[in-house]
DNA sequence: ATGATAAATTTTGTATACATTTTATAAAAA
DNA sequence: TTTTTATAAAATGTATACAAAATTTATCAT
């Protein structure tokens, strides 16, 4: 697949300009506006504005229009929260179906990771690439469709929890660590890891987040 | 607030038709065909078909246009597996907020679901407000959220879970319970009843589905 | 008859134009 | 001055028309 639909680049310009900060926080948006400054007609803006707001990179309050969801550590928390009791949740269904295949292939994806000069996006994409994999095994679309979901709703966050240089080497750390507790068939270890790993990454998010305000 | 926009209308009655079987499950839905079946343009129709997808009441495939979404098993053994480990994490965070006047509201709907004649629809409305008033006391909008989503998801699957009339007897026996749990402060307790009173609704209904196919 | 290729049809995506609703502004009365 | 009401402006919702894409049908060569 090599071109996409207009409404397609759309989308993933105006999340680029929200996590760049592009467009204004405080102000409603206004679709004439956005129709000029992107260069299309309000249909397709239409269309786009109530995906990001599905998605959460949006508020909007009745016919005021819509504003950028400002990041906020209540909802980082939240997030994390969440993810910290679905992600081992999955992990025990994907437990039995993992075969030597899927663990290379998540071993793969560690290796990207140790690549040196990754942009915050591309890190943030292979951190989820690794961890679907192994939910994927489950074979639950539901439940991997909620926590899909909510890393989805985590990805304007990451860019600022890899502030932290240091936490990238733990993180790479615990993701071995999980993958060896699997290797070995220690669910119960694997999927405590697992919990620590995610809430770890959600207290730093959001002690980061409260000091910047 | 008594008129509404055309559109919302269309999302109220178009949910309906899907829940009555009113639109074919097999075939695809076509945008002009339910523009002149409803009577408004395409643009409406449009909005309406991404926020049913979005909430689970249709799946696309690429351009070949919207289906319905089949009632399926594993979808709702997921759903109720998800709201069992969530609900009683948020009822955590609402214990100490829990006022007298909480209580009470959480009461009276408890009494209005013991009035006859209720159709299965309000029935399901008011279970959740009963639910959702106590969740929201513990002011975690995020959290909230997400399970107020998957209330939504499981709203197509609530008119077959009530089909046992002995069910609705032993789920307000619970609801009555968990009150009695939070009026006690006992917390575990609580959380306990409640994790059992969803698994249970989940377990029933997905032996029911599986029993029509 | 079967497969590939090209024309025709269908269907969705987008632009423009209009209608409706909401919000802001101004004028008038208390 | 303050409040109320009427008017004007702006913004969103919807319809129609057109463009692009995909699917189906028909045609032709093997």
């Amino acid at each position: 697949m090599i071109s996409k639909q207009p409404a397609e680049t759309l989308y993933i310009q105006m999340k680029q300009d929200i996590r760049d900060n592009k467009l204004p926080l405080g102000t409603a948006l206004k679709q004439e506006q956005l129709s000029n400054q992107y260069g299309v007609s309000r249909i397709p803006i239409r269309d786009v504005l109530q995906r990001l707001k599905n998605e959460g990179w949006l508020i909007t309050s009745g016919k005021r229009g819509a504003m950028v969801n400002p990041l906020n550590a209540t909802e980082a928390e939240d997030l994390y929260l969440i993810r910290s009791h679905l992600e081992p949740l999955i992990l025990g269904y994907a437990m039995t179906h993992l075969n030597h295949q899927i663990m290379g292939k998540a071993t793969d994806i560690l290796e990207q990771l140790e690549e040196p000069g990754l942009t915050i996006q591309t890190h943030g994409e292979l951190n989820w690439q690794f961890h679907g994999v192994l939910y994927q095994a489950a074979n639950r679309p539901t439940l991997f469709n909620n926590i899909n979901n909510l890393h989805q709703l985590c990805s304007r966050y990451i860019g600022f929890q890899n502030m932290e240089l240091n936490y990238q080497k733990n993180s790479q750390k615990e993701h071995y660590q999980l993958l060896s507790a699997l290797q070995k068939k220690q669910l119960g270890q694997a999927q405590q890891i697992l919990k620590q790993h995610i809430s770890q990454a959600g207290q730093k998010l959001v002690a980061y987040l409260n000091n910047q305000m």
